[in-house]
DNA sequence: AAAAGATCATAAGCAAGCTTATTATATTCT
DNA sequence: AGAATATAATAAGCTTGCTTATGATCTTTT
């Protein structure tokens, strides 16, 4: 059985290539004066200006205390601003700052450079079944954490 | 150019992906009393029983320092031991103990369900070719990482 | 054999995740 | 309208990563 002997690696690899990647990726993009967090983030914020933080946090699949310190960040360095909502005064918007666009303009050769290295040797079309299947994977997971113990209805669904 | 545009996004959704499944695989290893990075250090041992401190991190891809604290809490638990090497004194060399080898039979069936949950509906052939894959680009990463700015060369190297 | 250099484990202190709790608003329910 | 509930952002304090530095050994060089 292929799943019990070298499936079930899965949990771990992950975690063994995200601790990788992360370190690499921190290392390229301190270069900039930034993380790989806070990057992401600002990235998110280019996509979706005019978001309000909990809205971003849920994006980013991170919890909004988390989100709330890198933004902070953010901010001090003057590529993102928080505007407040006028119509709800509990909320704050982000919104691009001049000084972060610039920044994503000379990080997105970075970018590129990073998912090239760590694709290499995997053709086009096996990385887009990759990238699909995370994004798979990240489904389900989700789905795991909201409705737990579910898992087995869902699987008991399929043959019924 | 789908590279571009999609797998682009490799970087951010692994690190997305990563912490939902960190969150969750917390949780759910949580009810026996440990942390999911904790786990993967035990079931580490347990394949390689007698590893030295600094073999076991380059195992785990991780630095030395934050494997010392996982251990700490590890032989603080009772799960495993350090016995100092009799050649070598600067030398711990890890160990199982008792408790720790029955706490990792009664999580396996966890892990399967971990790895069964984040990879349902994907097949198995396709599940063990994404594993390859990760496992593949671990290796690109680690490659860059040791010998950095190689990348170019490699990529010309493979057209000469 | 002594000095210089490498290696093993650990310490101190920072980043980025988390949980739980707090404060300030909105919203909903009598 | 007033009370109860829900939501947005933040605070405090923990874990697990990291970098850089230190002490104790081993190894290599002279």
């Amino acid at each position: 059985m292929v799943r019990g002997s070298v499936d079930a690696n899965f949990l771990f690899t992950l975690g063994e290539l995200h601790r990788l990647i992360r370190a690499y990726a921190d290392k390229e993009a301190g270069r900039f004066g930034i993380t790989r967090a806070q990057w992401a983030v600002l990235a998110k914020v280019e996509r979706s200006e005019g978001t309000k933080q909990t809205e971003l946090a849920e994006l980013l699949e991170m919890q909004p205390i988390t989100l709330t310190r890198l933004i902070d960040k953010l901010c001090d360095a003057g590529w993102i601003e928080r505007r407040s909502d006028a119509s709800d005064r509990r909320v704050n918007r982000l919104y691009l700052r001049k000084a972060g666009r610039a920044l994503l303009g000379k990080m997105s050769g970075l970018k590129s450079e990073l998912t090239a290295t760590a694709l290499e040797g995997i053709n086009p079309a096996d990385a887009h079944r990759l990238l699909t299947q995370l994004e798979q994977i990240k489904e389900n997971v989700r789905n795991a954490v909201q409705n737990p113990g579910a898992s087995q209805l869902r699987k008991e669904q399929r043959y019924g």
